[in-house]
DNA sequence: GTAGGGGCGTAC
DNA sequence: GACGTACGCCCCTACT
């Protein structure tokens, strides 16, 4: 777990040239165009941020032609102009490097890439770990055990494995393998004829170019040997030009490299210049660092045992980077950490940080740098209550068996405001105003987890948020963690059946559409379709979308011609197969179980939501989306229970407004669209029809997502006035919804957040746009977060309640949540009151007024199981 | 070859 | 523009 300290090589010209194309047109308050170096920027500070080399240089291209020129006039003769816009550009890179303080090197009569071969060359010398950043396979010849590739735009870092699998060369073949080959970027013939895989064969059998040359009466008289014969010069021409020269005379040491810190001094003013206010807020955080929570970083009171002599290190507003150090340090063996924990209370907090570099435990005062095996570490840690960053993950990495949430810096920072949190770094720079802490050892880490812990907690403090996380969030991570270990099994062998039947369906009504509309095109591209439907064919289009005609669903049912429904079936059938029956059985486990990932701090609302594969959106409601239910089993022996709240959103909309009309219905157990049928169409409930209880649904559906009178309109199908009837006389009846709308949304925008019944906030910034459409988005946000999240919340509530009497060894362990429902394992014989038992928390995880259902069912697969 | 936006469809 | 919250598939575009 430990590591030779680095060296990273940036190949400067690759980055701008990305970043000029993938960021969109930026320009400063002067007008200089600023995409590339905006972008550049970007890049650079997630570099150091994020990886945090002890050593980097940056490389630069000079604007003169390089020695190759000279050896061939015809080197990157092909080279379109520099696109007009990134010119002025071009002095900025350097001077932003240096003011970010990184060493920068150019040389006359050199290419970035032979400074980079040298300096690898200087980096090993010094037992270095050497990592070339760059997208350029030439660099692929300076691989070896020490040093790597790092492709930062496909996030891949090749070492002489991936290499040989990448290009099908070892890296001390790459020379001749590029001198095969060519480069038609740089203008490098190589072998006419000869591509990737004919210089993979070639030198599979041949150990250089030389040796081919030499022994070219022996290669296969195939067309292989006359290409070879034919392009001789070319080839050796084009070793020479694609050799990365090692030996550059260079005046430098490594101490020049040293990663320094930030100034913000020399960083601020060019900032400033080029109009880049996100980004200095990102690097520096808030203008005044005394706003930031906790620009000093001292230990957090809450921290057990830590170091008492703790005193308040530099703000950051002075050194970002040092924190200093707060506790003793010192490397331990796992094995050496299970006695030490041996004689300690098990509810006594410990820290534990996993990173790149390893892992670090934190406790009593002393951070420790981890050695050892993650197995260990994991029975290590059984037991305990644990502090850090995405513990759910943690666990999943070092196995972990028992253990309890004393703080998770990620569910923290996402109770303090709702939305997609995903690494520390965003934390470090958020709530501490941090580009860059330094995080070099192992109390350097602890300490500012510390500091962020404290900003995070004084923030939630302010905002009631402790609550939400110390009674939902946190105790939830264990539970969640066992429901993803568990996993879900799956019947495969019905999937492969049903995929085949599929396969079939996708045929025939492929050849069906493509007859009737005469003739062969690629029905899953909207954009065909559309020309040939509404084009060719001549049919009614509907709307349009922002690239050409609209062709969704609703569009084709209001098509009245045969090949409509031909393509709504094919695109429910080739739906099914790839998202689902093809996707999931690829996930599963050697056991057939599959285990997805539940993430908890990423929605606005308060909802989990679900990845690789997302079980939250299994099909249902189709017959044949029934048969992927069919296909969630239970092992032999056992069963599949599912629990779900009946109409929770709507009981939670009662709750909330108290409306007397709503909470009596559910008091006396009506069926809620009738009753609310009965009320809008002023009839007694023993007249409801069918058609008046569909468009009451309609309406009890529409309410909780602030959907309005066209929405409804285009639901039920009828005229706009009518729509607006019904949903007046809704309002007459319940006038109480009316009015917990409207003060919400008032409120919301005088306090710019809105909150669940159980104290959890959104915050809503729509309502500052200027755009009216984005403002009414708020507004229907405003409306739907409170009972969402409500129900998301009680949810939560349950679960970790369900969960006490539930689990391994009980004969019932939960798998899945599916917002409304959960699903569990069953032992067949598993006694009824078990079952009434879980119906019995889940009805009572809140004290409602108004009553809370749950129906549970179960059967052999969760099809069966609803 | 590939990353990202768009269109679409699945769930609650 | 018109119904909230998600995830993920395929297509297409514009890059390498």
């Amino acid at each position: 777990m430990n590591k030779k300290k680095s060296l990273y090589l940036v190949d400067v010209s690759s980055m701008f040239f990305r970043a000029f194309y993938a960021v969109r047109p930026l320009s400063s308050p002067s007008g200089l165009p600023v995409n590339a170096i905006y972008g550049f920027l970007t890049m650079t500070i997630k570099l150091l941020r994020e990886i945090r080399p002890d050593y980097i240089a940056f490389c630069f291209d000079r604007p003169e032609p390089s020695f190759r020129k000279d050896i061939d006039q015809r080197y990157k003769a092909n080279r379109t102009e520099m696109p007009e816009d990134l010119v002025p550009q071009m002095p900025w890179f350097r001077k932003l490097s240096e003011a970010l303080g990184v060493k920068c090197f150019d040389k006359l009569g050199f290419e970035a890439d032979d400074l980079i071969g040298t300096l690898t060359k200087l980096g090993q010398k010094e037992g270095l770990d050497v990592v070339i950043v760059s997208g350029d396979k030439d660099f692929a010849q300076l691989i070896n055990s020490s040093v790597t590739l790092y492709d930062t735009m496909k996030d891949v870092r090749y070492d002489p494995t991936l290499a040989l699998e990448k290009w099908g060369v070892p890296p001390e073949k790459m020379i001749d393998y590029l001198a095969l080959v060519g480069d038609s970027s740089d203008n490098v013939a190589g072998v006419a004829g000869i591509g990737p895989k004919g210089a993979q064969k070639l030198l599979a059998e041949y150990a250089s170019l030389e040796e081919i040359y030499e022994k070219l009466p022996s290669v296969k008289p195939d067309g292989t040997r006359k290409k070879l014969e034919a392009s001789r010069d070319e080839a050796f021409l084009s070793k020479r030009l694609v050799t990365i020269v090692q030996d550059v005379p260079l005046d430098c040491s490594l101490a020049e490299m040293q990663l320094h810190p930030i100034e913000r001094e020399k960083v601020l003013p060019l900032f400033e210049e080029l109009g880049f206010k996100s980004l200095s807020r990102q690097l520096f955080g808030v203008s005044n660092p005394a706003e930031a929570g906790a620009a000093t970083p001292t230990e957090s009171a809450v921290a057990s045992g830590a170091s008492a002599s703790a005193e308040a290190g530099a703000g950051a507003s002075e050194s970002p980077l040092k924190p200093g150090p707060y506790w003793a340090e010192s490397r331990l063996e796992i094995s050496e950490l299970q006695k030490l924990l041996a004689t300690r209370d098990p509810s006594k907090e410990i820290w534990v940080l996993h990173s790149e570099r390893g892992v670090v435990a934190g406790f009593d005062g002393t951070a420790y740098q981890l050695a050892g095996s993650p197995e260990d570490l994991g029975r290590a840690l059984e037991g305990r209550r644990l502090s850090g960053y995405d513990i759910k993950d943690f666990a999943h990495r070092y196995s972990l068996g028992k253990f309890e949430v004393e703080w998770d810096a990620r569910l923290g920072a996402y109770v303090e405001h709702a939305g997609s949190v995903e690494s520390i770094h965003d934390l470090f720079t958020k709530y501490l105003g941090l580009a860059l802490p330094d995080l070099a050892s192992a109390s350097q880490w602890l300490a500012w987890n510390f500091a962020l812990r404290r900003a995070i907690e004084s923030r939630l403090e302010k905002s009631n948020g402790m609550k939400v996380l110390k009674e939902l969030d946190q105790p939830l991570v264990p539970v969640l963690y066992r429901m993803e270990k568990r996993g879900i099994l799956i019947d495969v062998e019905l999937l492969t059946g049903f995929s085949r039947e599929l396969a079939t369906d996708i045929q025939s009504f492929e050849a069906q559409i493509h007859k009737e509309c005469g003739e062969v095109f690629n029905i899953g591209s909207p954009k065909q379709l559309g020309q040939i439907l509404f084009g060719k064919m001549g049919l009614p289009s509907g709307k349009k979308t922002k690239t050409g005609f609209s062709t969704d669903n609703e569009v084709l049912e209001a098509i009245d011609h045969p090949v409509a429904k031909m393509i709504l079936n094919w695109r429910e059938v080739t739906k099914l197969k790839s998202t689902y029956v093809d996707a999931i059985p690829q996930l599963a486990d050697a056991g057939g179980r599959v285990h997805t990932t539940f993430n908890q701090a990423h929605t606005a609302t308060g909802r989990l939501s679900s990845v690789n594969p997302n079980l939250q959106n299994i099909p249902i409601r189709t017959e044949r989306g029934a048969h992927i239910r069919k296909s969630f089993i239970a092992p032999k022996g056992r069963m599949l229970v599912s629990a779900d709240y009946s109409q929770i959103e709507l009981r939670i909309l009662a709750e909330i407004t108290e409306d007397p009309g709503l909470v009596r219905a559910f008091e006396q157990g009506h069926d809620i669209h009738a009753a609310t049928a009965a009320e809008i169409f002023e009839v007694p409930l023993s007249d409801v029809t069918s058609e008046m209880r569909r468009q009451a649904k309609a309406v009890n559906f529409g309410l909780a997502y602030g959907q309005g009178v066209y929405g409804l309109a285009e639901t039920l199908g009828v005229p706009r006035a009518e729509a607006q009837a019904i949903i007046l006389r809704y309002f007459t009846r319940f006038a109480k919804v009316k009015e917990y709308m409207t003060d919400t949304v008032e409120n919301a925008k005088k306090v710019g957040y809105v909150e669940t019944l159980f104290g959890r906030r959104r915050y809503l910034t729509e309502f500052e746009s200027k755009n009216a459409a984005i403002r009414k988005f708020g507004e229907r946000a405003a409306i739907n977060a409170p009972i969402q999240g409500t129900a998301s919340d009680l949810v939560k509530k349950a679960m970790i309640d369900v969960e006490r009497v539930t689990g391994e060894g009980s004969g019932l362990e939960m798998l899945l949540q599916v917002h409304d429902e959960l699903v569990f394992e069953a032992d067949e014989g598993l006694a009824a009151s078990k079952l009434q038992q879980v119906r019995e928390l889940m009805q009572g995880a809140a004290n409602f007024k108004v009553p809370l259902v749950a129906n549970i069912g179960q059967g052999p697969s969760w099809q069966d199981a609803h």
